[in-house]
DNA sequence: GAGTACACAGTACATCGTACGGAGTAAGGA
DNA sequence: TCCTTACTCCGTACGATGTACTGTGTACTC
């Protein structure tokens, strides 16, 4: 499988394709029988239902009807999939009108609609890079999410770096509830389970005194979060965080229009 | 290719490898020709110097000129080989010692070590969940890394939360990193070439009537990421951020070790 | 000394992305 | 009008992956 995730291919046909540009489509040549659109809505329903993993190119064929390799007369492989599929999520967010809001409120709005995001199609933490593709979805989050941020006296780098740092912040949070989830999925066990087959080799091999704060901290965030538990726990706290750092910076370059 | 990366097999053996428990080397038969860790570093040098795709049973077999099926009898697949070479990374880890200093000191020190393992290893980020696999090296980190939230007055879970958010803007931030220099480095594309080829799709797609925040704000931050500019900013910009967020917690908590 | 548990090799299979070539179709220029 | 050309769609095929299975020979245990 020669270069899968790369997304080599030429930026310009990605990116007539990522605006749907006339370019595009072809002139001439029999009708085609789908459309770009229905390819990638094919994948994301896919990887909705199934997981990332089931979204292979035969799959998705499949799902349409036809043969693997007619795909790509609509795209050119699997890397611009993934990357259309990214942008057509990003451009059915919903975007709250937040406008008025003190900017606290303006951006626990942004790190919700991202962490909904997240929730309805985990594959796109996967897929997600944090530098935008520079599709018609990905400009329109960006320029909704700007919104947020205007207004307070941040030069426009900082606007740029202020709003990275509140994604990245929620994709990182997605990532591990997901991959918790995930690995509580994958072997079948319960967490009685587990312990009953891993708890007498770790028992005997974590000792106290050799790692007294691993072990008392662990047991106790373990003990937090295994019992009845609020699981949006690391995203309240996280978000907490990461305002009371912008604050520090937004609070001082000026309160324009901090509400 | 059954199942990858989702180490379901038993626990106990895994946890039994990563801790190199003698019940896991066997006391019949003939002597083996390998170890574990020849089989770890011939894999870790093999991600160090060609990327994690380059790890395959295959390629990790050929360098210890064994056949792929033999690398079976050290490990149960290659997901749990995955886990003992992130284990193995965490535990050659440089750990400052930073008692005395004050907490941000400490907490900056931390996230710096992160920083450079996976600035030595990009692989590592790919392979770490967040989750720690209870290894050694996971349990040495962890323990080191608590060290530098002792005494503050945090609650233990605190401690816990505390450390989580730290170390995954810190993953967050090597991930954006190392997947914008592997998209420099995929399609051998000098930023030059790219805007020749994209530039005039964009310039007629990009209207700053329908995304004035988008467009402004976006050319300032390209410009400023595209010239000469400190590579690490958003490193020291997102670090400076969640240590002024952990700020409030901490220094609310009560300065009993703040120094 | 017998039986067992193991190391190591070789072969084989399902699955992946996709290169390649052929058959049929519709638009553009003569 | 017809031929060329550009295109769609299909079928086959290739190299790569993780790993199940099946020997064959070795060293420890009783």
């Amino acid at each position: 499988m020669p270069s899968d995730r790369t997304s080599a291919g030429d930026p310009a046909r990605t990116l007539a394709l990522l605006w749907r540009d006339p370019s595009a489509t072809p002139r001439r040549g029999p009708a085609r029988g789908l459309t770009v659109d229905a390819v990638v809505d094919a994948a994301i329903a896919l990887a909705d239902r199934e997981g990332l993993d089931a979204v292979t190119m035969r799959r998705v064929a499949q799902a349409l009807g036809v043969v693997p390799m007619t795909l790509y007369t609509y795209v050119p492989g699997k890397a611009e999939l993934l990357d259309l599929m990214l942008d057509a999520a990003y451009a059915r967010m919903e975007r709250t009108d937040s406008t008025g809001e003190p900017w606290r409120t303006r951006l626990a709005a942004v790190a919700r609609e991202n962490q909904a995001l997240f929730e309805a199609h985990p594959w796109a933490v996967a897929v997600s890079t944090l530098r935008p593709s520079l599709g018609p979805g990905s400009i329109a989050k960006y320029e909704h999410e700007l919104a947020a941020l205007d207004g307070l006296g941040l030069r426009d780098v900082e606007m740029d770096d202020c709003l990275t740092h509140l994604l990245s912040f929620v994709q990182a949070n997605a990532r591990a509830a997901i991959e918790a989830s995930a690995a509580r999925a994958a072997d079948g066990l319960t967490d009685q389970h587990w312990w009953d087959q891993a708890g007498p080799l770790l028992a005997r091999v974590l000792d106290p005194d050799a790692y007294p704060l691993a072990v008392r901290v662990g047991s106790a965030a373990g003990a937090a979060r295994g019992s009845a538990h609020d699981p949006g726990h690391a995203f309240h706290f996280g978000l907490a965080r990461v305002l009371d750092g912008l604050a520090a910076l937004i609070e001082r370059a000026g309160p324009t229009g901090a509400g």
